[in-house]
DNA sequence: CGAGAATACATTGACATTCGATGTATGCCG
DNA sequence: CGGCATACATCGAATGTCAATGTATTCTCG
């Protein structure tokens, strides 16, 4: 029984580059925001979350900076880089490209030759 | 660089069962189908597709039985189960309901409260 | 003011899965 | 007969998710 979140692998770095388009957020802002926006159909689970932001870092493709929020807290904060905004363009494509794949797929009602 | 088949992840079960509602077919048919189909966009390597295939018949969703094809050669031959059937639907629907989460996060262009 | 919930970071170990490479064997075509 | 496509299968490496756990601080409510 695969829930949908089984099908989150190879996605989540879309997801959260997509989100820091919105302006620079740490990372559990980014989770939340993520669920809010699905409707709770995705969970980013805090296992997946780190280990994501931290890929995303050596790559180059966001920046994080330690800095206090308004209450004071001590947060990292993710900010997008120009290399990740590339990264965001390539991976929005192919992104589109494999939905479109598996969907013509899964609306062929005959098969081929 | 995540090319389209790093995605595939999850939704190779799914594209199985899908090609076997045309009928019976063997593994490398299969593979085949689902190339030809994507416009090669999709490649199922050998080394995902078989153990693909050993996974869905050990929980029911398929059957296979060894065959000889029209040349003679010995195929194994795959055939969707009533299991499978409720499977794929089942499949079908949380893939939809995924791809519809995703599309949500990629499309808004502005940050939730 | 004290308890507990929410925020926020992080790591660990188990598990599943894909990928590329490799191996075997047979039929087809020139 | 040689080479290519068909057809099955397995292995090891690498990756990544998931659930659980740990720490610490702030906020809220009685």
């Amino acid at each position: 029984m695969p829930r949908p979140r089984d099908l989150l692998q190879g996605t989540l770095d879309l997801l959260i580059l997509k989100t820091l388009t919105w302006g620079p957020a740490h990372g559990y802002a980014i989770a939340r925001w993520i669920e809010q926006l699905t409707g709770e159909v995705l969970h980013v689970g805090e296992g997946s979350l780190y280990p994501a932001l931290h890929r995303l870092d050596e790559r180059g493709w966001v920046a994080a900076t330690w800095e206090l929020s308004d209450s004071g807290r001590r947060t990292r904060v993710y900010r997008l880089t120009p290399k990740g905004r590339a990264q965001l363009k390539a991976e929005s494509g192919s992104w589109k490209q494999f939905v479109a794949a598996v969907g013509k797929v899964l609306d062929a009602s005959e098969q081929p030759v």
